[in-house]
DNA sequence: TTTGGTGCAAAACCTTTGCATTAGG
DNA sequence: CCTAATGCAAAGGTTTTGCACCAAA
């Protein structure tokens, strides 16, 4: 599913919103949308908890996070490049890596039309303990 | 992860977990546990939706079935040889096929490795339209 | 001014938990 | 008998919605 709807982007810029994409651009872990209202919070820059959900979820459309659905069910959000990619996630400290996998969205593509399905899209995330973590 | 825990089995076969063992075994997709408690109802066989959810929990313990979680979050369960594998799932029908792809595995092993990364897991489901359904 | 955006409170959902009752072994 | 299992009701946690008010353009 390369995406579809010209998604109709936000009308309008407003504090709210720069604000979450600005916490976002600093970040490089997948972030609920619980902490990224905490984090705007500490930060000084107090938005709503509704309003972080609908600027995600907007953000989400126009492709510009990416998305997650942790095994507990939470959403999670990261900025991210356009570019189709996966992820390497450490499940203890959450440090994320991004991956550039070719070979698996070859391997998916094959599966696929072997079986005959189309319009094909793919989740794919690894998680592990990174050097730092597993160390202990 | 190859699983673990010798998995406390439950000890005592009941009318309920039987009946949701049942539904289980006579479906092909990937079904939640509401929809389950909806079908086991309009089967006769009421099974209180507390259990049917403990039921699926003790199944996926003991790794006799599937778990999945969509991007909604909603868990689904299914059936499935306990072996590790992955799903390729019609998107507008749920047909579902099962996929063993050790190449995926190899894959996810040495990215893992390159990065310094141990005791990975992964994540992995197709999508896309079959058949059926894309003929349209 | 116009209309999309905001945010509080409440609702909607899915899932888990407390606890008295039931029933498998 | 003994204790795991059941199921109702209530709680818990995340995400969405209704609606009056606010502010970007």
């Amino acid at each position: 599913m390369s995406s579809d709807a010209p998604a109709t982007g936000p009308q309008r810029q407003t504090r709210q919103r720069t604000a979450v994409q600005s916490v976002l651009e600093g970040r490089d872990e997948f972030t609920s949308a619980q902490d990224l209202h905490d984090l705007l919070r500490r930060q000084g820059t107090a938005v709503g908890l509704t309003t972080v959900y609908r600027s995600l979820q907007a953000l989400a459309d126009a492709g510009q996070v990416d998305v997650l659905v942790t095994a507990e069910g939470q959403t999670l959000y990261r900025r991210c490049s356009s570019e189709h990619h996966h992820h390497l996630v450490c499940r203890t400290c959450g440090r994320t890596i991004e991956i550039a996998g070719p070979a698996v969205e070859t391997w998916a593509d094959a599966i696929a039309r072997e079986h005959g399905f189309s319009d094909i899209s793919h989740t794919l995330e690894l998680f592990g303990s990174c050097p730092a973590c597993s160390s202990g």
